[in-house]
DNA sequence: TTAGTTTGTTGGATCAACAGACAAAGTCGG
DNA sequence: CCGACTTTGTCTGTTGATCCAACAAACTAA
């Protein structure tokens, strides 16, 4: 009922004039479009409520801008003159989102309609670089999607950059990203003037958070029912985690929320890189499960191979039946599950969501997970949560961050294109 | 930027015309006054952005509709003609909060300004009694508070009332209730009928939850910064959790959200009422600190007692320095910052709220608290986040139950009152 | 061919915010 | 005490976005 800033959490309403009334419906009427598919303007009026003069002039601006476009003929309704089918136009915008991980460094560009216009993956080692080197890569390769986009002739809604670590909200500034082994960097401003201090919004965010909301914005379009909680797990030699509730990216105070690698859960074992023992990383983390499955030579725990080779190495054994490794991720299942089942209590999410090497390993992982949540979670039949892989496979962060990116537009369609 | 329904979460914007530009104006000028404290019509123009001519033809139609009154001349700025003063007008609207409980029911009603107009608590052995016989006394207490309302010449914003259980979202459906011993129950519905179909809105929700927002509204007029992300704890037999996020009571996909009490993060020991071993709640429940603190037969173990007598027996031990008490106390604080390390790292909230028992015993708490926190968070600082004790007691669920009432007045004033 | 249905546009009405002018009510300096 | 100055709150007219009702266009069905 009331107009959000979006920018200032709790804040529930702003003053709001004409314009701002203007701003509201055309978001409206462009998220109906993205959400619903395309369709003819007196079905937009008739589903939003508003009314059908309304709608031509909205839609007319929204065309003008470049973001919505006349389709076909809409030959669905049986009886009467048929409408003119409205619908995304993926020519005018693009979003683009990176990446720093440890072992490579990535970017993608989406177009309005979430298709992916390009994606780049190259392998650095970066926790044995120089951040300054690392960085200056990776605004190559940023550039790189940048100017692909320009020369695509689309315009660029922003660029957000992932970094597996902890980062401050507000700032952007990284506080600390242990598995690269960098301190406190302010990434957002090497970036922005490694990149020629650029127009378009740049911004720097969890790699979770991120991939959380790419897995959002997926099962808004493979999902029949609109899912508003969600909890994304990265697996990777560190366990992250990403929460998005009631629609909302889970930020907290300061940004630093997700943190779920280092939950005491299990029996001491094998020391954490935090320092202690029993941390949750440690029994259901890459390097838990290679030591179960593999002995010390084996090829697979080879780290200076490409991760998705290894992983292809267990994905063999287990299709194979080998004992000691479907053992081994039973036992991972089970763990995440333990895990798992404390997230699901706190946070009750609709899907929780298998990302990184936790999906690519999926099939073995599930049922023991499974079943750990349904003995664990004090709500009925596990608070309603299912468990789903993700189908985004490492580009999870990037295609996150673009799709932010792209959000702020449909959040707000004036910041593109032209005034009326 | 968008208009937000507030019903349907997830959907950031509604269709809006000049009706709801209004509703939204009136409702940012109304949070405004009751945020920012009592202030002249131009200052409030001043710092909303709205128009003065503006602010003046919507104040004058919140006075119309009892919420707003204007109050004694601004003599605060030196110069010019002095303004006249717009404040909350308490006498209007009341909002009414009920809470069942194990051994009590409770109802509070809360003026605009959030003053406590009554408050009543009765103690009922609940556990002990058919649901059917608890509900007709509930209601009656609710009626009472109602028509208290009604005699002070108020309107009725809404009833709101807690239960200690698992509340479906949508449906205000009680799932579960472990410590009523309570099942599957629609309490929305039983009480609505009991209290003769009211044209009032009536919700039930659980009673963490609105404990955490009657925290939340509290701390609003306690703090000088805002505080949008926080965590309450209630310590009774069980453990409750409460969660703000971005200034939005976390509710989770089905509203089975904060089931902190069963993570599995202690030793095995007691058995818990779950049915495991190893749960947050075996280490730090009142039940624990009873068993650690005192012996079998000590009186203050008694359940016939008033909780809070109890507690008072402990508090005192605690203050004469006796050993035992004091070693018992650090243990739970440090089994609290054990699991409580676990949330912030999750949810990383600017303040961490003790309630129930907890909060009573809190200086003995605190000190052990912080430190499991601070050792065991990994953003830096803990992540920022304070520990405070809870002001309102046992009150706190009415209180906030109250609370979610009268904000939907703040959300949409035109729901109040008189049309123009 | 005609009646009926649906789409999308047009011109006027309505409503709320805005801008600027102005009277009212105070302070300050002489 | 008086005039210059400042600030408040209201009033009048303008702007702009949505709504409403009417209508031409386009298609189906009989």
């Amino acid at each position: 009922m009331t107009l959000t800033d979006g920018r200032r959490p709790g804040s529930r309403g702003v003053a709001a004039d004409h314009v701002s009334l203007r701003r509201n419906n055309l978001s409206v009427v462009l998220r109906h479009v993205r959400d619903l598919g395309p369709r003819s303007r007196a079905r937009i009026a008739e589903e939003t409520g508003l009314n059908k003069a309304t709608v031509s002039s909205l839609v007319a601006e929204l065309v003008e801008r470049g973001l919505l476009r006349e389709g076909s003929a809409d030959s669905s309704r049986a009886l009467g003159r048929p409408g003119l089918l409205v619908e995304l136009d993926g020519t005018g915008v693009c979003g683009v989102g990176g990446e720093i991980n440890v072992d490579y460094l990535a970017v993608s560009a989406l177009d309005l309609t979430g298709a992916v216009v390009l994606e780049k993956r190259v392998p650095v080692d970066v926790a044995h670089l120089d951040p300054a080197t690392t960085l200056d890569r990776f605004a190559d390769l940023v550039q790189e999607a940048v100017t692909g986009v320009e020369v695509r002739g689309g315009q660029l809604a922003g660029v957000t950059l992932a970094v597996p670590g902890l980062v401050q909200g507000e700032t952007g500034k990284l506080k600390l990203a242990p598995n690269l082994g960098w301190g406190e960097l302010s990434v957002a401003q090497e970036m922005r003037s490694r990149l020629g201090e650029p127009t378009y919004p740049l911004h720097v965010d969890n790699e979770a958070n991120l991939a959380a909301l790419a897995a959002y914005a997926d099962l808004r379009q493979t999902e029949d029912e609109p899912v508003h909680d969600l909890v994304l797990l990265t697996g990777a030699v560190g366990v992250g985690g990403g929460v998005v509730a009631g629609g909302q990216l889970l930020r907290g105070g300061h940004g630093y929320s997700g943190e779920v690698g280092h939950m005491p859960v299990a029996p001491p074992g094998r020391t954490c890189g935090c320092g202690r023992t029993g941390c949750w990383e440690t029994v259901v983390g890459l390097t838990a499960l290679l030591h179960k499955a593999t002995d010390r030579d084996d090829p697979v725990r080879d780290p200076s191979l490409d991760v998705e080779q290894r992983l292809a190495g267990i994905t063999r054994r287990a299709e194979a039946g080998e004992a000691r490794t479907l053992s081994a991720l039973k036992d991972v299942g089970t763990w995440l599950g333990i895990g798992g089942a404390i997230l699901v209590n706190i946070l009750n999410p609709d899907v929780l969501v298998l990302g990184g090497y936790f999906a690519v390993l999926g099939p073995w992982l599930k049922e023991p997970l499974e079943k750990a949540i349904r003995e664990r979670v004090i709500a009925p039949d596990g608070g309603g949560c299912r468990v789903v892989r993700s189908e985004l496979g490492f580009a999870a962060a990037v295609r996150g961050g673009a799709q932010i990116s792209l959000d702020q537009v449909f959040v707000d369609p004036t910041r593109i294109g032209v005034a009326r």
